[in-house]
DNA sequence: GCAAAAGTGTTATTTATACACCCATGC
DNA sequence: GCATGGGTGTATAAATAACACTTTTGC
């Protein structure tokens, strides 16, 4: 990019720091859970928080949050960005910006928040300069239970009101849109997409209505013909996401 | 905000400049329209825009978007931000983030865009550095017709996506949401509200059930005990908006 | 009286909910 | 056989959609 025309007057223009952050969600052993690492350097040397890095001066928001995925964890992305899909694809959509002057301590940073839906994983690939990472419940970093400090410390900088609102919008977005799916392998039973709702809102569905509604819902699975047996029981069909994103009617979930 | 700590490694955080633009939308003669200004300097100068502008060293973005708001009509807000309402106020709320590389010609500029939903006002107030300013029904701006360049030329920087983002939030929120009363006057009619959702998706609504609907969503509408003829025929009952901010069950938009 | 907008009643249709019940597998 | 999860049927309740009809004003 050449700067045809005079730059702006620095005056107007404080300068800022850029960086993504992410919201990582899967759903693993019935409890919806987000991705931490555990930052090597100050501020907040050794404390817990979302992946996330500065954005590189040619890079796009979407770009720079897919790339920060693959280097934390080796998750590559459908959705807004690239199609290149491997083994495993996630979810990416923008989430929110944060821009407080005080939320970093050291100087003025805006972070573009962006939220992950991925299927359960083998195992967190920690890379690049983090010094760990691993899967744990929401409820421990953002619930009531968050408080007592019993199973993390709280996260870094403003990432618990991120992973809050992350969160919230995983919950609502499943009511209306196909993205459920993004929690499941490419491949899965209705009993396992149920599963996912449930560990998502917290809630018992009932099997059987869960059942027709999302098979008789146009676009929203498409049976592949295999079968299997891996939750016990009889048979399941197996599905894949189907094409459509909006859910109408929506998803009904259960009130408190 | 004194850096206790040593201050990052610069080469790691490349300098954004970072604004705000505003998708102002209000209800005007049946027609959701939105605020543009003409720009007053490049680039991009003479051509419509969404009012905006650089968030200030020591301001939050949503202090910067109110701001900006005030500065460039006059309007207050609640929501997310102050309470302290005067005669108009609008509700305001973080839309998304706009960070392509090459969105401004001059140098890396993160643009947070905040939507922000007004009753329609007496006329735009101009001021500061814009050269002027107008309301313009939204579908001259993003819709097909937007191109063939009748009413006004294409706008500057992607503030038409922006815009269009904006439009599909708004279109989409007050399905689920009180807010379609911020486009009303502190007191309102069953009528004046349903000409807004008429006008913000473009549809007629059968009056009898609208009526129905709304009047028996709890915490939706809070009669005021006051009559109005003003739109004419029999003395409609008026209303403001009652606390309630989520709808349950949700408005239902007639299909395409 | 007449037009216009507000508001109520009624009915058919669709959708959600809560179950009873059967099916096909692993052990 | 029996436990386990998968899947279908059905009755009831609730929400939606369509529209006839009455009310209260301005002119």
């Amino acid at each position: 990019m050449i700067p045809a025309m005079p730059p702006y007057e620095p005056s107007a223009y404080p300068p800022f720091a850029v960086t993504v952050d992410l919201v990582v969600l899967t759903v693993r052993r019935h409890a919806l859970s987000a991705l931490i690492v555990r930052r090597g350097e100050a501020p907040f040397q050794g404390r817990w928080a979302l992946p996330g890095g500065f954005v590189r001066a040619e890079e796009d928001l979407a770009e720079a949050a897919a790339r920060e995925l693959a280097e934390e964890t080796g998750l590559h992305t459908h959705g807004p960005v690239a199609d290149d899909a491997p083994a495993y694809a996630a979810h990416l959509e923008q989430l929110a910006t944060y821009g407080d002057p005080k939320r970093d301590p050291r100087m003025r940073v805006v972070s573009v928040a962006h939220l992950v839906l991925a299927p359960d994983l083998p195992a967190p690939r920690p890379g690049g300069d983090v010094g760990g990472a691993r899967w744990a419940p929401v409820e421990t970093l953002v619930g009531p239970a968050a408080d007592d400090g019993q199973e993390h410390p709280p996260l870094a900088f403003d990432h618990r009101r991120i992973l809050a609102d992350g969160v919230e919008r995983a919950r609502s977005k499943i009511e209306y849109s196909s993205l459920a799916t993004a929690f499941c392998p490419q491949e899965f039973t209705v009993g396992e997409l149920r599963r996912v709702y449930e560990a998502v809102w917290g809630v018992a569905l009932d099997p059987r209505n869960f059942h027709r509604k999302v098979t008789g819902t146009p676009g929203f699975l498409l049976p592949t013909g295999g079968t299997t047996t891996r939750q016990g029981g009889r048979p399941a069909q197996l599905f894949q996401a189907g094409g459509a994103t909006l859910l109408n009617p929506p998803m009904l979930r259960p009130e408190v």
